[in-house]
RNA sequence: GGGCGGUUAGCUCAGCGGUAGAGCGUCUCGUUUACACCGAGAGGGUCGGCGGUUCGAAACCGUCACCGCCCA
C-alpha cells in the first residue's frame, strides 16, 4: 500500500542511486539511435548549487529525460571548469588561515595544495546536482584541468599561434590590483561611485597668468599626463590647440591636442590625457602619437621610474621634492596627497561632487586599473565572423531568437581577447623564451627545447612563460574537448554538434560566443544546433537574489522542504520563453499539492485494484467513459510534446497539471467510482484497464518534470521493472473510436452537474438536503443521456431523482437552462423564490448582453461584407443560441413570477 | 545617449486579429470511505495612456508614460 502522504526524502535518494547505478544516464555510442546532446556550460569547480543552477540543469534535465524517453540516444556531459581565479582565490584563503601565502608555498607546492583542495570539495556542486534529480552521464565527468582538456588546450594554443591568431601585445588591461593579474571585460563591473570631479588649472607655457583648466575623476593620475585636449571645435580654445601646458606637480611640458574625444558640455571642455591609465586616453595617445608612461604599479602605487627625467621644478607649479613623496603611495593615498598640494598651489580651481561609474573587478570589488602590459591575445575579430555566418545562417539558432541580436552586436565588435592570466592556477601558456626574448610556441617542453636549438644553432637555456591561461579559453573547447579532441574518437563525431546549449543570457558573451569561436575553428562546424536562452531567478519580488540582500534562496533546502519534484514541477511551470522566473518557498509549496494530488489519485487507483494491463490498447474502448478520457488524453500528449519541443516548459507542465487534476482526478476518477465498486462487470473491467493506462500515461509525461515521484510509482504500480520509467518510450497518441460523440456526452454530463452545483450553491441549498433533477423541453436523446449517468447525477449534482418534466414547474423550483433544455430543481421551502428570480434575472441579463453584442455585429453590413463567412456563420449560430437561452430564461422566469 | 524586454483579475503569468483565460490568493459552503497539500461554488479586469490601420484590436502600427536589464 502507498502511504498516505506522500515523502519525497525516503525515496529521493535510492530511486538516484537506482538510476546511477543501472547506467540509466548513459548514452550508448554504439546504438542506432540518434544522439541527442547537450553540452553544460560547465559550472564552476568551486561552485555550491544555487536557485540558477537548479533553473538551468531543471530545464536541461527535463529536456533530456524527454529525448531519451523518446528513443534518442542521450548524451548528457558533464564535469566542472577549473575556475582560475576563484580557485586561487579559495585555496589562498585556506592558506592565509594556516598562516601562509602562496608565494611562502613555491608554486608547486601551492598547485598541489590546489589539486589536494579539489580532490576534497571539487565535487560539491556535482553531488548537488544529483539531488535535484540531474541525470548526467557522471562516468563521463570531465575537469577543464584534466589531462585530455589540458592536452587540446595546448594543441589550439599552438595551432592558433602558428595560424597567426595569437599574439603578444602591448596594450592597456584592465589590470585587477589585488589578484595582480589581468581579467576579462566581462569580469568587470560599473559600480556607481560618488566622487569629485576636481578641476586643476594647467598654466600654459609662455603666457603668464594664463591657465587652461581640466576636469578630472582621477587627480592622481595626473603624473602621467602627456596632454591636454579640446574638442576641434571648441571656440573657447582655438588659440590654445598646438600650444603647450606646463603639467602641475610635474613641471614637464605637454601640448593641448585638439581631439573629438573631449567634450566640449562636460566639465571644462578641456581633459587632461593620460595614455597609460585610462582605455580612452590611451586611444588619443595612439591618434597624437603621446608618449605612455606608467606611474602606478601592479599593485596600484605610485612609481616614478617612468616619468623621472620630466620631474623639474617649477615656481609655484612644481615641487620635485612633493613629487618624490608620492613614491610607493597606494592610489587612493597618493590621490589625497595631491589634491592637497594642488590646493597649496592654489591651482585646484572647483571641486565638484559627482557620480560616475568605476569598474570594480567582479571578483576581488576593487577599482580596476587599467595598466599597459604585454599579453597573450587572440584575434578574436577573426575567429568571430565564421560564428556570426552560422547564426546568420541559422546553423546555429538562438530562442527566443532576439538574442541573436545581443550575439551579433557582441561579436560584431569584439575586442581583442586577452587570453594571459598572472595566476598559477590554470593551463601554464606553452610559450618558452631564449635569453634573448625570442619566443618559441610548441606543445611541450621537449619540443620548444628543440626550436631553441634550431634557433640558436646550439643548445640554449629556455625558460616557460610563467602566465597562465583564461578559464574561458579551456571552457571554449569543452563541445569537443570532452569528446576526446584532439584524438578522431567515436564519441567526437558521434555527439558533435551538440543538439542544443540552455543557459542564461548573461552567458551569451562568455561560453556561447567563445564556444562558437573554438567549435567552428577547430571543428569545422557549429557546437551546438540551437542556444536556448532562459531567464534569471529571482525573488518573489523579482529582486535579484543576491548575498548582499539577504533574498538568496537555497535550492537544497526547498528540495528538503517539498522535495525535488516540487521545486523541479514549480521551475518548469514559471519558465516561459525569455521570462525571469520569480521564485519563492510558497510557489513550491503550492505545486507540491500537485505532487501529492498525483500520489493520491494513485492511491486512489491502488485501492481499488487498478492494475497495468499491458494488453489494453486505446481502440479496445468501448463506453463513452473510457473513450473520452482517452481522446483528452491524447490531446494532452500532443500539447506536451509540442510545449517540449518549444521550450515551452510553462505550457508543458500547464498541460499536465490541467489534465491530471481536472480531468482524470476531478471527472474521470469521480464518474468510475460506480464502475470501480461493481468489480464484476465487463464496464468495471475496461474502466479499470483504461484507468491504468491513463495513469500509466501521466506517469510517463510527468516524469521529466518530476522523475521522482513518477519512478516510484511506476515501479510500485509494476508498470517496469525498479527503475525502469526513465527509460520507458514517451508515449504518442492513439487513435480512439467514437471519440467524438463520446466527448459531446461527457462534456453534457459535466455540464449539466456544474448547472445543478452552481444553482444549489447560490440558493445556498445545503449538500446534505438531496432533491429531484428535472429537465424540461428536453429531447428523448438528452433523456437517454441522463439517464446513462443516473448514478453520477446522483452523487455529483446531489440529486435524489433524474427526470423529464412533463407538466407544470412545481412550486418553489430553481431553473437553470442547458442547450435545448431547461434543468428544474423543485424546492420547495428551501429556497427563496424572490432570491431565485433575481439570480435568474442577473443570468437573463448577461445572456442578452451578449446577444446585443452580437446582433449588432450582424447589423454591421461591412461586417457581413467583409469578415470571412465561416466567422460570420460563427456569430449567427452565437447569436441564435443565446436568443433561444434568453427566452428558455423568460419562460423560467415566468413560471415562477409572482401574481 | 543606444538597444532589448515588460506594463492583462489582489499576486504570478498565458493569450498576440474574431464571446478576456489559468494557477495561487480572497469569500461562501462542505469532515460524500483517494486526497483539508482536499471537494463544491462565487466574486474579481474600461487588457498602462493617446492616436492610427481594420468589418472587427488585449493582440498589428505610431507615439507617450512608467518599470527592468544590457551596452556606452
Amino acid at each position: 500500500m502507498l502511504n498516505k502522504t506522500y515523502n519525497p526524502a525516503e525515496i529521493e535518494t535510492s530511486l538516484y542511486e537506482g538510476w546511477e547505478q543501472a547506467g540509466s544516464f548513459a548514452c550508448q555510442p554504439e546504438s542506432n539511435a540518434a544522439p541527442f546532446t547537450i553540452m553544460i556550460p560547465p559550472p564552476n569547480v568551486t561552485g555550491s548549487l544555487h536557485m540558477g543552477h537548479a533553473l538551468t540543469f531543471t530545464i536541461q534535465d527535463t529536456l533530456v529525460r524527454w529525448r531519451r524517453m523518446q528513443g534518442r540516444d542521450a548524451l548528457w556531459q558533464p564535469g566542472t571548469d577549473h575556475a582560475g581565479i576563484a580557485t586561487q582565490m579559495v585555496v589562498e584563503r585556506l592558506l592565509g588561515e594556516e598562516g601562509t601565502t602562496r608565494r611562502e608555498l613555491g608554486r608547486d607546492k601551492f598547485l598541489e595544495r590546489v589539486w589536494q583542495w579539489k580532490a576534497e570539495s571539487g565535487g560539491t556542486i556535482t553531488r548537488q546536482l544529483r539531488r535535484i534529480g540531474a541525470s548526467l552521464d557522471w562516468p563521463r565527468e570531465r575537469f577543464t584541468m584534466d589531462d585530455g582538456c589540458s592536452e587540446a588546450v595546448r594543441q589550439v594554443f599552438v595551432t592558433l599561434f602558428k595560424q597567426g591568431l595569437i599574439y603578444r601585445d602591448r596594450r592597456l588591461v584592465n589590470w585587477d590590483p589585488k589578484f595582480q593579474s589581468a581579467i576579462s571585460d566581462l569580469e568587470v563591473e560599473n559600480q556607481e561611485v560618488r566622487g569629485n570631479l576636481w578641476h586643476i588649472a594647467y598654466p600654459i607655457e609662455g603666457q603668464p597668468g594664463r591657465t587652461i583648466t581640466v576636469a578630472t575623476t582621477r587627480p592622481e593620475t595626473m603624473l602621467g599626463d602627456t596632454a591636454v585636449a579640446v574638442h576641434p571645435t571648441d571656440a573657447r580654445y582655438q588659440d590654445l590647440i598646438g600650444q603647450f601646458a606646463i603639467l602641475p606637480l610635474v613641471g614637464r611640458r605637454i601640448p593641448i591636442v585638439a581631439d573629438e574625444y573631449s567634450d566640449p558640455e562636460k566639465g571644462t571642455g578641456a581633459v587632461k590625457i593620460t595614455p597609460a591609465h585610462d582605455f580612452n586616453d590611451f586611444a588619443v595617445g595612439k591618434r597624437h602619437d603621446l608618449p605612455m608612461p606608467s606611474i602606478l604599479d601592479k599593485e596600484a602605487r605610485v612609481i616614478l621610474g617612468e616619468i623621472a627625467e620630466a620631474i623639474a621644478a617649477v615656481e609655484g607649479v612644481a615641487d620635485p621634492a612633493f613629487v618624490r613623496t608620492l613614491e610607493g603611495l597606494d592610489r587612493g593615498m597618493a590621490r589625497k596627497a595631491i589634491v592637497a598640494e594642488l590646493e597649496r598651489l592654489e591651482i585646484l580651481v572647483k571641486v565638484e561632487p559627482h557620480v560616475h561609474q568605476v569598474p570594480h573587478g567582479d571578483r576581488s570589488g576593487v577599482p580596476i586599473e587599467p595598466l599597459l602590459t604585454v599579453q597573450w591575445y587572440a584575434n578574436a575579430h577573426e575567429l568571430a565572423q565564421p560564428a556570426i555566418k552560422a547564426v546568420e545562417e541559422g546553423r546555429t539558432k538562438f530562442v527566443p531568437q532576439q538574442w541573436e541580436n545581443t550575439f551579433f552586436a557582441w561579436m560584431r565588435d569584439i575586442q581583442p581577447w586577452c587570453i594571459s592570466r598572472q595566476l598559477w592556477w590554470g593551463h601554464r601558456i606553452p610559450a618558452w623564451y631564449g635569453p634573448d626574448g625570442h619566443v618559441f610556441v610548441e606543445q611541450t617542453e621537449a619540443e620548444a627545447v628543440a626550436a631553441a636549438t634550431v634557433h640558436y644553432g646550439v643548445p640554449t637555456p629556455i625558460s616557460q612563460d610563467d602566465d597562465v591561461l583564461d578559464t574561458w579559453f579551456s571552457s571554449a573547447l569543452w563541445p569537443f574537448s570532452t569528446l576526446g579532441w584532439p584524438e578522431q574518437t567515436k564519441e567526437l563525431a558521434r555527439y558533435y554538434p551538440g543538439d542544443v546549449l540552455v543557459t542564461g543570457f548573461d552567458i551569451i558573451f562568455f561560453w556561447v560566443a567563445r564556444m562558437m569561436m573554438m567549435g567552428i575553428h577547430f571543428m569545422g562546424d557549429v557546437p551546438f544546433k540551437e542556444v536556448h536562452i532562459h531567464g534569471l531567478v529571482r525573488d518573489e519580488k523579482g529582486q535579484k537574489m543576491s548575498k548582499s540582500k539577504g533574498n538568496v534562496i537555497d535550492p537544497l533546502d526547498l528540495i528538503d522542504r517539498f522535495g525535488a519534484d516540487a521545486l523541479r514541477f514549480t521551475i518548469c511551470a514559471l519558465t516561459g520563453p525569455g521570462r525571469d522566473v520569480k521564485l519563492g518557498a510558497a510557489r513550491v509549496e503550492s505545486y507540491r499539492s500537485f505532487v501529492t494530488k498525483l500520489w493520491n489519485a494513485a492511491r486512489f487507483c491502488e485501492m481499488n485494484a487498478i492494475a497495468p494491463d499491458p494488453t489494453f490498447t486505446p481502440d479496445q474502448a468501448t463506453l463513452p467513459l473510457t473513450r473520452w478520457i482517452l481522446s483528452a488524453l491524447n490531446d494532452t500528449i500532443g500539447e506536451a510534446g509540442a510545449a517540449l519541443e518549444a521550450y515551452r516548459f510553462n505550457d508543458y507542465a500547464a498541460a499536465c497539471y490541467r489534465f491530471t487534476w481536472n480531468s482524470f482526478c476531478d471527472w474521470f476518477l469521480e464518474f468510475a467510482k460506480p464502475a470501480l465498486a461493481d468489480a464484476g462487470s465487463p464496464e468495471a473491467a475496461e474502466v479499470k484497464r483504461t484507468a491504468a493506462h491513463v495513469l500509466g500515461v501521466i506517469l510517463r509525461l510527468l516524469h521529466p518534470a518530476m522523475p521522482y515521484v513518477t519512478e516510484e510509482l511506476w515501479d510500485r504500480f509494476g508498470y517496469g521493472e525498479r527503475n525502469s520509467l526513465i527509460g520507458t518510450a514517451w508515449p504518442v497518441a492513439e487513435d480512439v473510436p467514437g471519440a467524438v460523440p463520446a466527448r459531446a456526452e461527457l462534456d453534457w454530463v459535466v455540464r449539466l452537474i456544474s448547472e445543478v452545483r452552481t444553482v444549489r450553491a447560490e440558493m445556498n441549498v445545503p449538500p446534505s438536503q438531496l432533491g429531484p433533477v428535472l429537465l424540461k423541453d428536453a429531447t428523448a436523446e438528452t433523456m437517454a443521456r441522463g439517464g446513462r449517468w443516473i448514478e453520477a447525477i446522483g452523487r455529483m449534482a446531489r440529486a435524489s431523482t433524474f427526470a423529464a418534466l412533463d407538466g407544470d414547474v412545481p412550486q418553489g423550483s430553481a431553473q437553470a437552462v442547458i442547450d435545448e433544455a431547461t434543468i428544474v430543481l423543485p424546492l420547495a421551502g428551501l429556497i427563496d423564490l424572490a432570491q431565485e428570480r433575481a439570480r435568474l434575472a442577473k443570468e437573463r441579463g448577461k445572456i442578452v448582453a451578449e446577444s446585443e453584442k452580437t446582433a449588432k455585429k450582424l447589423g454591421n453590413a461591412d461586417f457581413i461584407a467583409r469578415a470571412p463567412a465561416e466567422i460570420v456563420e460563427e456569430i449567427r449560430e452565437r447569436l441564435a443560441s443565446s436568443d433561444a437561452e434568453v427566452a428558455r430564461l423568460d419562460a423560467a422566469l415566468s413560471r415562477i413570477a409572482t401574481t
